[in-house]
DNA sequence: TGCTAATGAGAGGTAATAAA
DNA sequence: TTTATTACCTCTCATTAGCA
């Protein structure tokens, strides 16, 4: 079953308001451009999305055999194939695009999360310190003169901060907790 | 200066390889479609592109008058900041994915970076427990029968982690530290 | 030659507004 | 209110030019 060349694609159609007066077969400006055009029928472009879904590269063969059962031309078939990567390549960008983009807005409550966190544990380190420090005190005033605690604050070797030159970045966010622990900041900042 | 719907556009023209045997006046394929498209010329499109990014709206007023600049038909000019709005949008989306993608690749290396931190900080929170409790032990066995410590490894009270569903999802992430440090994760995981 | 990117323009839909 | 106009948007098809 051909298509002749819809028209009034389907059947159904409501009688539309002409909106402009286009005398006779084509306007025409002032550059003298003539220009007609059809849509492709529903069967048309059913067959030639689900050819393209199959195979989104058109060969040579595959076109001749498309244009043929479609009743169309070479050429436009593969005009259709060309636009139609052109619109999967637009749709794909604007999907890739919310993905990231919720993709970052979860890494940056992330971030906060974990920048909480260290703050978190730099408060309780400062608690253990402290308590150190108050036990071996103690031990020293009472009894032993000479302290056998071999605990110290230092860091760890390995920081990868220094890898990604990271060093001193740790707050300068978006987020920002405003309250008792940006006195931990300045305190623990290396 | 009116240009004279150009074929060659403008003046200086390095010879053009003419590819189209459009035989006389227009094209026709099995859809008789007839079509005929004419560039606009240099001058055409720069000031029409002057006029866009002064204002990419463009008022009923401005149209004519841009129109009877250009020697175009006002219906051309509508069209074309059409189309230039729909390509703006397009390029749009196109920058705002390149900077989102910047910015997640950034986030990304922050987020390694904090997780490394809160690792070795673990760490460093697990020596200091054990010290405090070797001390603790120490002092007992030693001199007095009742601890008088007031320290405890408990938690502040405020946890950013809850308001947002952050719980135990510290580490489900793409980078993952294979070493030692795993050991205390299971260790400090709340 | 074939593909891609850029571009021009038609078709239908929609919303705002003016006229009947 | 209904109807007609108008402008704008999205989608679509086609052309042109540049690259390989």
């Amino acid at each position: 079953m051909e298509s002749e060349y819809c028209e009034e694609e389907g059947g159904e159609e409501k009688p539309r308001r002409r909106r402009k007066k286009n005398k006779g077969e084509g306007s025409s400006n002032a550059n003298g451009v003539v220009l007609r055009k059809r849509k492709l029928s529903k069967e048309q472009v059913n067959l030639l999305e689900m050819s393209f879904v199959d195979e989104p590269k058109l060969e040579t063969e595959r076109k001749d055999k498309l244009a043929s059962e479609l009743g169309l031309d070479p050429q436009q078939v593969a005009v259709w194939f060309q636009n139609r990567r052109a619109r999967w390549k637009n749709k794909k960008l604007v999907d890739e695009y919310s993905k990231l983009k919720s993709e970052n807005d979860s890494a940056i409550v992330e971030r906060f999360s974990l920048e909480t966190e260290v703050l978190k544990m730099k408060e309780q380190l400062s608690e253990a310190e402290k308590e150190i420090q108050r036990l071996l005190l103690e031990r020293n005033c009472n009894n032993n003169p000479v302290s056998t605690s071999s605990f110290s604050m230092e860091q760890p070797s390995f920081n990868h901060g220094e890898y990604f030159g990271m060093e001193g970045r740790l707050m300068d966010n978006v987020f920002f907790v405003a309250d008792d622990h940006t006195t931990y900041i300045t305190l623990w900042d290396y």
